[in-house]
DNA sequence: CGCCAGGCGGGAC
DNA sequence: GTCCCGCATGGC
């Protein structure tokens, strides 16, 4: 148990679409995180879990981060206000950095529902099976299982076109297992050119890659809904590109530009309710 | 049913 | 460098 976490919102933390693994079933969410089957709730300020030490929920959490402090650093205008408001207590998670950039190779161009069934499926049936009392998890594949597996496996998981993306950069993974020591020692800029030399890794993937499993918390992740949310909210022209966008982010909002990208994203439901006009959206 | 999804690779200029 | 297109599958 953590008795006081700060602000927090496990809900909002675990649901707003950066991880995709964990459910909730009553009270209680059930993930995994490495080969630790967890279970948790909060009441309150109060975290209760079962599965794993309080040192690993905290590096997860990140809960020794200021969250207020960083939510006051990006509250630059009444549009991210209004966001930080309806998604109160959303933290970024630090995720394992295999796993997020798998996952985030599988999610591009797919909806949220399906990448969590992508995902599942992925686990289930690479996974090493880690039983718990009644039910039983599954592990995050390694990236040596799935680049030693058929990819006529791989693509039994709805991973569409992705299957081989995934297959080759699993591979590449296998012949570089430094590479995430390398990419968190490095600069941004040049960790973010290393991302994209990985078959299905392009700006975007390479940027959430950043955010949600080395903690470059400055980098402004742009997909299909931010595009919409900057245009509309922020004015930005409908010529404008992705790098464009994130630059625009990124300035905006300074350090913690993530943070705020992640919580305009966690709001864009409300943002874009009533925004009718069938803009191009198709670049 | 049709339209859309946390984009990317590849080719045309 | 920028633009444009197809993409395989499932959710809604």
């Amino acid at each position: 148990m953590i008795p006081d976490t700060g602000p927090f919102s496990l809900d909002r933390t675990l649901s707003c679409g950066q991880v995709f693994r964990w459910e909730k079933r009553g009270a209680w969410w059930q993930g995994v995180i490495g080969r630790e089957v967890i279970r948790m709730r909060q009441e309150d300020r109060i975290l209760i879990f079962s599965g794993a030490r309080e040192d690993t929920i905290r590096d997860y959490f990140q809960l020794e981060l200021d969250l207020e402090e960083i939510l006051q650093s990006i509250d630059r205008d009444p549009v991210i206000h209004g966001s930080l408001e309806r998604c109160r207590g959303l933290r970024i998670i630090r995720q394992q950095p295999w796993e997020c950039l798998a996952s985030y190779i599988c999610a591009t161009y797919a909806n949220i529902p399906g990448i969590r069934k992508k995902i599942a499926l992925l686990s289930s049936s690479f996974g090493e099976p880690l039983t718990t009392g009644s039910q039983t998890a599954f592990s995050f594949p390694s990236a040596d299982i799935l680049a030693s597996s058929d990819m006529c496996d791989l693509a039994r998981c709805s991973l569409g076109y992705r299957s081989p993306y995934l297959c080759e950069t699993a591979s590449m993974i296998t012949r570089n297992p430094g590479w995430a020591e390398k990419i968190a020692a490095a600069s941004t800029p040049e960790a973010r050119k290393e991302l994209v030399l990985f078959r299905g890794v392009g700006p975007k993937v390479a940027d959430c890659v950043l955010l949600f499993a080395f903690g470059r918390y400055d980098v402004f992740p742009v997909d299909i809904w931010i595009t919409r949310i900057m245009q509309h909210w922020y004015s930005l022209p409908a010529s404008a590109g992705s790098e464009e966008i994130a630059r625009e982010g990124r300035s905006r909002f300074g350090r913690y530009a993530g943070y705020a990208q992640e919580y305009l994203f966690c709001d864009r439901e409300f943002l874009m309710s009533g925004i009718f006009s069938r803009r191009p959206k198709k670049r």
